[in-house]
DNA sequence: ATGTTAAAAACGAATGACCGTTTTTGTTAG
DNA sequence: CTAACAAAAACGGTCATTCGTTTTTAACAT
């Protein structure tokens, strides 16, 4: 029996989510076309409908790709190790790397219409929820928690808000790079750290 | 001859403009069909291509419309005077309370929406940045010049970067509280105070 | 190795629904 | 009565999706 390797048929969903991806960030969602896809990725809508059973797929699948690298950071963050502050710094520092890369256009504006797309349709939002924002907000309340613990941060704050305020942080900087492709990304980074860095009293800091 | 009033022609504009913008928070630009907004309107669509010539303008009406809120909180802030941090106080304050009201759902949506129009349609994005975003940016950035030259905030950080890092933190706090309604606004206004006050250090701070 | 074959995969023209816009026709106000 | 206004049907075009056909694939027989 004629049946494509398993690995050939993952390699074709790949070719057409890069080819979404590369045609979303260009045109956004609702000005590609689904012959767009299949012109960029070099296919027949027949083909393209033999892996994704509709449009909407591609858009959810490609919001969900475009979410793995701030997942990934955080994985590695978190088995880094060290203080709350230190752990902080690593996430936004390699963070604001990826913003600054030459592919931060794609990303950035990705993201942005992923935002857009979330408001929509209930899968896309649950899913950002539950993965990349869930993570980051989780990842953030914690360490706040613990830094709080330590005495290092005013307990009459809530983890929970400061978490979602310094992630709230990090996403308008993509918001405004992806509007102002000027914006010097180190720069901001540097107020960025001067803002939260103001939230913890180091402990000998009456010296 | 039967031309009807200045009057009533603006109301009939607003008319347009009110149920498009409900359309379009409910479904989004490119969900929404011109019978939709024909629909929520009450009128025909011959009706409506007599106020708008296509489709885009409206999309581009409401985008400029939802950003007057915000304007013309800025207006408001600078002529009431007061410290750098005062005034600071003063617009995220205020800002927060309109995040808050129960129109917030309307507002916010339109807004993360925009941003992902501002990405495809130049006039939207230099509408953008020209009006709300360059509006608050440049206060922010002046006020922060003004506290760097009174000595209370650190002059090695640069003030336009502190001024979209913060304007960031609130845009951050709009998507956020769009995707998850339930978010405390209140408890993050807190944290996003803590965090910019902890730039400011007061001038009797030895005491 | 090589030819055979049947099923899977890909193609691409066709389909039908929808959408933005126009035009035609009717209505109303001055 | 006439010109502006509004309604509604209709148009052209596009889009997501389907379907009949062709091509490619891999298991099997030679």
């Amino acid at each position: 029996m004629p049946k494509v390797s398993e690995a050939h048929i993952e390699a074709r969903r790949q070719q057409i989510l890069e080819a979404a991806n590369a045609c979303f960030a260009r045109q956004g969602f609702h000005q590609t076309s689904v012959q767009d896809i299949c012109r960029e990725a070099e296919l027949s809508p027949g083909a393209v409908y033999r892996y994704f059973p509709s449009k909407e797929h591609i858009i959810a699948a490609t919001c969900l790709d475009c979410q793995q690298g701030i997942i990934a950071l955080i994985e590695l963050a978190r088995s880094q190790g060290g203080s709350p502050l230190q752990t902080l710094d690593f996430i936004i520092g390699h963070g604001l790397e990826m913003l600054s890369g030459e592919s931060f256009l794609e990303v950035s504006m990705m993201n942005v219409q992923v935002w857009s797309e979330a408001l929509r349709s209930v899968e896309i939002r649950d899913a950002l929820l539950a993965a990349s924002i869930g993570t980051l907000e989780q990842a953030f309340s914690e360490l706040f928690l613990e830094a709080q613990e330590q005495g290092q941060v005013d307990s009459k704050l809530d983890s929970g808000a400061l978490a979602i305020t310094l992630m709230g942080t990090f996403h308008g900087l993509v918001l405004h790079k992806s509007l102002d492709s000027t914006i010097d990304i180190s720069a901001c980074g540097e107020a960025m750290r001067a803002m939260y860095q103001g939230l913890f009293r180091i402990t000998a800091d009456a010296a």
